[in-house]
This record gives C-alpha cells, sequence and structure tokens, in this order.
DNA sequence: CTGAAAGCGCTTACAG
DNA sequence: CTGAAAGCGCTTACAG
C-alpha cells in the first residue's frame, strides 16, 4: 500500500538511485538496457514522481496559480471564466502541470496569495486576468522574478510581463460601424467595470468610432457586470429624452436584462431598438429574440496565456501575444430603424 | 532575493533547526522567550514554508483537488459550478489549503487524474461532484484510501466516502404541490443526464408526487444541460397532443431556453404554461417574467462538503452530512390556469 | 556507463 | 528546554 520510490525500483533493478533516476528522466548516463528495464520495474510498480521531492530539489512546483477578485455571484455567471479555465487546462495538462485557483477579495488580498504561494514554492508562475488600471500586482509580480503572463491589458502595458490579448477596439468599430450602416445615429453602452483595463479601451474606442460617425453624444454606463446594474443601466438609458436606438453591453447577462427592460417599457427589439451582447455564451442564444453578439474564442485565449507561460517557466524571454480579434456576430437583436 | 530558510532563522536567532521549527509550528520543546524571537526574525526574513519540504516530511500537500468531466461549453452556463469552487475555497484558505482544478473527458481520465494527483502527492483529498449511478470513481477512490467527500448522491450511496448532500426529492414534491394547487394537471419535466444520481433522484420524486395527485403521464424528457436541448425538449413536450400546462427545468438555462420556445409557440408564461427553473442564478431573475426557481445555497453546499474533507484529511470519521433542502422561490413564470 | 554522496527545507525522535 | 542527526524522495555534480 505504500507508495513505490525510486529506490525500490534501484533495489529492485541492482542499479542505484542515481541511474534510476536518470533513467526516469530520459537523461545520459545510463546505457539503454538499464533504461529499459528501469523503466520496465516503475511501471510494474506504479511509481508516480513525488512532486514535493522533484520541487525541493528545485525541479518545479509543477503547478500554476490563477485568482480571481470578482463576487462568485458575478462570477458564476460568466461563462468566460470557465471557459478561459478550460483552454488552460487543456494546455497544462500533457505537462503534468495542474492549476491552483483561488478567490480574494481585492487586489491587495490576490497579492498576498501570490505572495504566500511563491514563497511556498506552490506554483511556477501566474496568469492573470482583469488588469486594471492601475494595476498594484504588476509591480509585485515582477519584483517577485515569478513568471506571470497577462490575459488582456494594453500592448506593452503590464511592464515586464508578457501579456496575451486582441485588440478590442477593433469589434467595437466593426459593431458601431455596422449599426451605423443600419440607420442607427444614436448608441448607448452598457459597460462594465471602469477601472479595468479592457473596459477603458472599449470605452475610448466605443467613442472613437461614434465621433468619427460625427455622432455627438453616446453614452456609456459602468456597472459590475450583474444582470441588475445591466438592467438599471439600460432603463436610464432609454429613460433619457434622447433616447438611443442601440445599445452595445459588456456581456451577456447585463444584454439579456436589457432585452427585458425593453420589453418592459414596450419597445420591439429589433424594431426599436437593437442590442449587441458580448462574449457570446449560450445564454445570448437562447432568448428571443437570440443576440447579436461580439464573439471570441475564450478558451483559445486561454490555451495561449497557457502556452505562453510554461515558455516563460521554461526561461524563454517573450513578447507579447497577439490573438484573433473578437468579431460581431449578427442575430435577431439587431436590424434597421423602422 | 533568495528565500530565507529555517536554517536562516536559526542561525539568526543563535538556535537550531529544530528550536525554530518547533516555535515556528506552536509545538513544546521551546521556552516563550525563544519563540517570541523565533518569530519575529521569521517575519523579519519574511520567511514562508516550504509546502514541498513539508509535504516530503508527510505533513500534508496543502491541496486537495477537484476534477470536472462536462464540455467547457456546459460549465460555462452552469452558475452551479463558479459559485460552487467560491464555497469551498472560502472555507480550505484559512487552513493554507489550496484548490486544484482539472477537466476531464470522461469519468476514467478523471479517475486517471486522481490516481495521479494521490501518488504524487499533491493533494490531501478530494471533492468529488456530480455521482453517477455506477460511480467508476467511488470503488478506486476507496482502494487508493484518498480521504474524498462526495457532493450530492444518495444517503450512504457512496460507499464508506462520506457525502454531503441534500434531499432534492423534496423540492421536487413541493414544486407540483404548488402548482397543483394553481390547477395545474399537465406536468412535463425537462432532467439533465439521466445517469446523474440527482437526475434519478428528481426523477422519481418527479413521478412519485404526479402519482400521489393521481395524475396520469407526467412526461419527462433527459437533455445535456444545454441551452439548445431544453429548448428541444420543449418543443417537444408543447407540441404533443396532451401538451403539459407546467414545465420543470434542471437548471436555469434550460428553463430560459424553454420560455423563449413558449414564447415562439405563442404560448403565454404563465397564463397558458408555468415554468419553474433550478438553481436559481442571476439568469432566472433577469428574463421576463422572472422564472420561479428552485433554490439552494450553493456556495453553502461547497463549504461544507470542503469542512467535512478538511475533519477527514484530520484523521477523523464521518458520516454523510444532509444540508437543507432547496427550497421554492415563486416569481412570475408560474401562475394559476387561465 | 555507473556508484556513492551531498543536498533541497523541513520535521521529529533521541540524547543531553 | 535545546542540540545534533537522521530522514522524507528526489536530483546532480563528482569520482571511478
Amino acid at each position: 500500500m505504500k507508495r513505490p520510490t525510486i529506490a525500490d525500483i534501484a533495489r529492485r533493478v541492482g542499479v542505484s538511485q542515481g541511474a534510476v533516476s536518470y533513467a526516469l528522466n530520459g537523461r545520459p548516463g545510463v546505457s539503454e538496457a538499464t533504461r529499459v528495464r528501469v523503466l520496465k520495474v516503475a511501471e510494474e510498480l506504479g511509481w508516480r514522481p513525488s512532486v514535493a521531492a522533484r520541487a525541493l530539489t528545485g525541479a518545479s512546483a509543477g503547478a500554476v496559480g490563477l485568482v480571481l477578485s470578482r463576487p462568485p455571484s458575478v462570477l458564476g455567471a460568466e461563462p468566460f471564466f470557465m471557459e478561459l479555465f478550460s483552454g488552460i487546462e487543456t494546455t497544462l495538462k500533457p505537462h503534468s502541470c495542474a492549476l491552483m485557483l483561488q478567490m480574494a477579495d481585492d487586489q491587495d488580498a490576490e497579492i498576498e496569495v501570490y505572495r504566500r504561494w511563491w514563497a511556498e514554492g506552490r506554483i511556477d508562475g501566474a496568469i492573470l486576468v482583469e488588469v486594471h488600471v492601475d494595476d498594484r500586482r504588476l509591480p509585485v509580480l515582477e519584483s517577485l522574478g515569478m513568471p506571470a503572463v497577462v490575459i488582456g491589458g494594453l500592448p506593452g502595458g503590464a511592464g515586464s510581463l508578457p501579456s496575451v490579448r486582441s485588440d478590442e477596439s477593433v469589434p467595437v468599430h466593426e459593431t458601431v460601424e455596422y449599426l451605423a450602416a443600419l440607420g442607427h445615429r444614436r448608441f448607448g453602452r452598457v459597460a462594465g467595470l471602469p477601472h479595468l483595463v479592457h473596459t477603458r479601451v472599449r470605452d475610448e474606442a466605443f467613442a472613437e468610432a461614434c465621433a468619427r460617425l460625427g455622432l455627438s453624444d453616446p453614452v456609456t454606463l459602468h456597472t459590475d457586470y450583474t444582470g441588475e446594474e445591466g438592467a438599471r443601466a439600460t432603463r436610464r438609458l432609454l429613460s433619457s429624452s434622447s433616447r438611443p436606438t442601440a445599445i452595445i453591453y459588456d456581456n451577456d447577462i447585463m444584454a439579456v436584462a436589457g432585452l427585458s427592460v425593453a420589453q418592459e417599457m414596450r419597445l420591439r427589439v429589433p424594431d426599436d431598438l437593437s442590442l449587441v451582447a458580448w462574449d457570446d455564451s449560450q445564454l445570448a442564444q437562447v432568448v428571443r429574440p437570440a443576440l447579436t453578439a461580439v464573439r471570441r474564442d475564450v478558451p483559445a485565449l486561454g490555451a495561449a496565456a497557457a502556452r505562453h507561460l510554461l515558455s516563460l517557466i521554461n526561461g524563454e524571454t517573450l513578447d507579447d501575444v497577439e490573438t484573433e480579434p473578437a468579431r460581431l456576430t449578427p442575430r435577431g437583436s439587431t436590424g434597421a430603424l423602422v
């Protein structure tokens, strides 16, 4: 019942522990014949390396960390994170690298978790999500010297930490131009948390796209990403004297909430009002009308980040990676003004 | 820049490593004065225990594992899992215990991950979710002797592994009786995967509740939990000659999809058709009409499982824990037949 | 190509 | 109450 160790294998094969280690790790220093026998016995015994022992000899922890600081209700409503995990893990798995997950209350708590994980030798690196405008995590991770990749953010915006990102201004422009082509002139935007970099990027792209079309006063309202605040923001937009005819949301759940508000206010979607969701989960597709959405491949984003992190842990120095921009996927919630 | 070790502290304080270890771990064997000095120096140096070294000396891995085997798209649409993680972690955190997460393709792959994690000394125990009717994981984990708690399942159904569960038949009866009181006589149920124990339990409770009310042929259709299959099942139910006037769903996204189907088919909710969702996320509340839902405290469930697992790891022997049953939360999607 | 030994950072009997 | 030492399971120079 006791776990077999390298010593058990050595005894059984009749060689030294060192030889077994070399054989197991595919390193030179043992004859082919010995290697084969060692591997065979290891297999028979059901031997697995002790991660603790390996970590202690300086190899690696065999795990990377990810800390999230948003309330669970918001995380739950956002398919984004689960899809991201899935992409990350699919990539990590063949390298026998695990994902450590933790939720924190705020950025300081998050920093504390990274510090502890790193000091305890628990992780080899980290993936950061949801970059803030003045992100306190970045300088700390840099000073720790811990390999880390940032998902999102601005090009070069993460200091020495490489980022995996896509240009979010592209789909914003695409969406605004598409809606303008349908005859819309008054736009509203129900955005996420204002201190997040990607919110800022979308905000600016939105303002710029509207300005370029000569549209005067596009309104952006910020929320905490919950359906509740999405509904409230939508109500405010639709109650204004210059009510928008098209609203762009920063996630799916707020867009669904917005759709309900439009129904309450007896506005027809898309005849009176066009709605665009962001991220495009199942959610956008099960409501009626189905929601036009800005779609991106979230698992692929996670996979790219994980690959990047593995390279970084291997000592390579890396630049930012630019992934394909999200693209507008039109469905029934957008249409020409009637 | 190098991590301080126990030897550094010993040198600085002028005592032996052993004494430092005792002091740091709050064990007898050092004077109060020494203990205080050791702690102070450890603090100054920013010392943290190496999990690898601790794990190697047989202490513990300081982590528990959770493996999920469902496609990412389904996981993403299901707020359940994120909320569960959140409850688990909040409980684990004060014990400096981390959560290792992995996704697997099927139960065999899942078993392989548990085996590996356990053999590698990576985890101290595991939390199992989504118990199958003949769950292959259970006997394996028992034979490994790994502490594990099962979320859901039948009382005593996990063999020697303790489970944390609530009686899911209670809310099913509550829901059916409530709908019957509103005048409904023909029920439909859009269920999840048929090989999951909780699906089975709800199926049976549903049949029994209907039988008890003398209702003849309640129909249950099984799905993969996606909105798409939820919509299809709803269409089938509503196209039958004896169309149900009330449908109970096994999650939120399918109920939302069902609501859209009802609209497509020009059925008024709740005048012509009542709908009940399960789990009650934001999603149920942002659509119109808001969905009546069977609500349970998912983070609390996760927290209970984590507490239970920590006790188990500490060597206690435990029984199953029964948590409060989910309860029906009426909203606008259910009403008296008109 | 192989063996013997030191070392990673901690814990824990065992002497003093 | 404290010190010296062995040991956890592995890796890695260093001799042979």
